[in-house]
DNA sequence: ATTAGCAGTATCCTAAAAGATAGTGGTATT
DNA sequence: AATACCACTATCTTTTAGGATACTGCTAAT
């Protein structure tokens, strides 16, 4: 029992994994804390992501609740991308993980030994 | 400046997906915040991780200071996996991620209809 | 002496992720 | 009228992760 809860668990790290892994996922997500965004947005803002890419990883997100589409017609058409209520409540996870990311970044620098 | 800060946190936030990210890296750090653990110990544990990916990610695990490697030569020559402290200092981090993971695994089995 | 478990290595192979590049149909700008 | 930006799509190719499988050298148990 104590193992069959061990294994649950373990799934439940492959599902956030899943979620906010590979390449972009976790950076779209983060880059949509701040704000809403429109496509090109997003696309400058994360550097160096294909448009292809992009296109692909939002549906993603789009699916699992984490990301919204929203078209605007009046005027000429726009379209933002934004967190759901859901993927919301992902934000106190990846401010953990940015602060985590900041203390791991110095404790595996510090092996870094310049040489004479 | 208020950019320049953000693109930071989309690095940090790809550093920490690095780390625990991939098929199995989050999940040998999950089973090792249980317990130190042996090579054939933690290939049972992870089901069906082949022992080449196995080794592979122990020696990137090592390498970024989150794992050491323990040989213990009284008797049988026996190795054992533990978390450094600074891959203790992750545990707060999966626990938020299996707490929010557990969540999730509810919103998005929500959209399931079975059809009549 | 043989079998079994430990801690891996070595090769080969496949599937999936993602990059490069070009093009599309629309609107707004000058 | 021409150019540029928006939000993509389509193809093609490369890269990478990871699986399958077999094997190794060692020790302990039967």
């Amino acid at each position: 029992m104590k193992n069959k809860q061990k294994q649950i668990q373990l799934r439940d790290v492959q599902d956030v994994i899943d979620v906010i892994g590979g390449r972009w996922r976790g950076a779209i997500l983060a880059s949509l804390c701040d704000k809403e965004k429109r496509f090109n947005e997003l696309k400058r803002d994360l550097g160096n992501i294909t448009p292809r890419t992009l296109t692909k990883e939002l549906k993603y997100l789009e699916m699992n609740k984490l990301v919204s589409r929203e078209v605007d017609t009046s005027g000429a058409v726009t379209i933002s991308y934004s967190l759901t209520e859901h993927g919301k409540s992902l934000e106190p996870l990846i401010v953990q993980i940015v602060a985590w990311g900041q203390k791991h970044r110095k404790v595996v620098l510090a092996r870094v030994v310049l040489p004479t």
